[in-house]
DNA sequence: GATGAATGAGTCTTCATTCAT
DNA sequence: TATGAATGAAGACTCATTCAT
């Protein structure tokens, strides 16, 4: 689909030229339409890279929020375990979008959609531990928020370093040992 | 200085304006002085975000080097509390600059910058893991890689968040919590 | 019928968002049609406001004539009242159109029409006053054109500053005590 | 200076090619100057426009208002004579101008201008027609207004046909003559 | 006939940078 | 050294028009 071309597109600019070279003459011209066709779909410049993020977003989010369903009721290990595995693998399942993104100037408007993406992953985080088998916590809530804060701010670090820790990385198992950790740390005292 | 007043300028219009409204005119206006006066200062834009990036990361960077050399010897505790301590506090003492940092489009060229401080601050860390009283690790270098990462990172999240924590706050002991369990794990087994 | 929903689409454009809004694909939409349908009916949109003055212009016309030809022989009283009255009943018979019409850009061609239409009212009109019961002109030529001129002239200024003046009204009085005098003073001196 | 020659050069430019031809880098090389120099003296296309419309009524209106202040106390025929030949004079001294401003499309904005020089001139006359030696008026007020639109409005007319009435010509005896007799017989009856 | 996606030339506007004073 | 007017390349966006279906 058009669309399709066009988001694909911007992505190949963004990681071929940079963010500071995304215009959409050259989007378009990647995607192989015209600037107008692409004025077509996407109102402005700004609701381009909105629905890049969001799209990206949005794949992260269900990878969260399937983990996390279907570990309720598991141990606090398990759980850090999984977050992390299914964090890092989806992102690098759409690893040139997780790259691309960190080019794109996170303005206003994005924060607005980061948050929501964020506030839909800390409950689903917070439901999943509320619900651990062998540990509870004063504040799941706050761990949650924590957990993933570090989570995302950790692996963006890498990315952005141009490292984007593979699967079974040493990074993976040490940012799983940190999780792991912190979630026993963080229970409450029996 | 002109230097100084021309980079607090900068600061300024970031804060008020975005990065996308930042230009060398309107600072160099904020900062009262012509752009012509600009341009004797900063052979170009670049360089000027690139002043400020360099200012901010050397205060912290010098925060974390000055944190580890004091405290080698001591408990892992006390490193982890420390460190974390030792960041917050960098980064809150140049509240607005770290803000402001964080809408400065990050390209290509800043990342050399960034680079080179977090390698000064993994070798600053990474002596003082190694010379922890109380436990030795197999790889203090990928230990303390990913102790700044997680911290860097995490930290970072909540600036973006437009929640910076302040020194003492539930983010703060959190990520203190954080820390200490991990180096706890990450050490060497008996 | 089509043509006659996308004139009718034309004007409610031009009257919601103005002449710098109005574009074909707009009017074909308010119309109820696609563009290509627009395009079937008019070979291009300088002809579609062609035709919407065309078909203003025309109203007018014809209410001149008739009412100059009808009042051939009367008294040149009459026919200063008979020709505002028309006037601006035809122009309020059409006030939709009327309004729209002033924000479209007068262009070159648009002056070939009105030219035209003027060179028909203002025959008529010099037909009727020379016809004249009471008075003789010298050149009533001349008259006829200026009396247009100024009942055009002036009741455009209403309708520019947003009160077009009705049937009846003070502006309507004025203005035909404006011209009824004119023809008097206009008349060839016994 | 700049602003002069720019405001001329958009004359030429509406002259030369009209309204639909008249862009911003086309007025710019006109003028002898950059785009950027254009916008660092107007803000935007609108403004220039503006800038061009005011200039043009602020002649007008201190003409009528020089006139009309001048000739307090005199017959209405004087009046009549005076003011019709000072909007005359006044037109034809910025001959160019007043036909390029016909060109351009009188948007909102401009309406606002138009508004408050017409109300600015329509005060100066009804006060010069209050001061009649020879006849008093039962609303100067409307009057006023109605001799100033049919002024305004029938000039413009032949301005718009491309046969701006010159001093002396015959439209200006007509247009002078249908003022005067509008002025007697708009007056009080004894 | 009707459709509406695609086109791309044309416009406005911004802004880093220069240079004569 | 300081100034700030001038530059003009570059980018976002619009819209009349076409044409394959």
């Amino acid at each position: 689909m058009t669309v399709e071309a066009i988001l694909e597109a911007t992505i190949q600019v963004l990681l071929a030229s940079g963010s500071d070279r995304l215009n959409t003459t050259r989007v378009a011209h990647r995607a192989g339409v015209s600037v107008g066709t692409l004025y077509q779909y996407f109102p402005n410049k700004q609701a381009l890279l909105f629905a890049l993020v969001d799209r990206h977003l949005a794949v992260l989010v269900e990878a969260i929020e399937n983990v996390c369903s279907e570990n309720k009721g598991t141990t606090a290990d398990t759980m850090a375990d999984l977050v992390v595995k299914a964090w890092l693998e989806a992102k690098n399942r759409q690893l040139d979008t997780s790259r691309a993104v960190y080019h794109v100037a996170l303005e206003l408007d994005t924060r607005a959609l980061i948050n929501a993406a964020t506030r839909r992953c800390e409950i689903a985080i917070t439901d999943m531990l509320a619900s651990a088998f062998d540990v509870t916590f004063l504040d799941a809530e706050i761990v949650a928020q924590v957990l993933l804060a570090t989570i995302y701010g950790t692996v963006r670090v890498f990315y952005e370093r141009g490292t984007p820790p593979e699967t079974g990385s040493e990074v993976e198992q040490q940012l799983t040992l940190m999780c792991k950790s912190y979630l026993k740390a963080a229970r409450r005292p029996d």
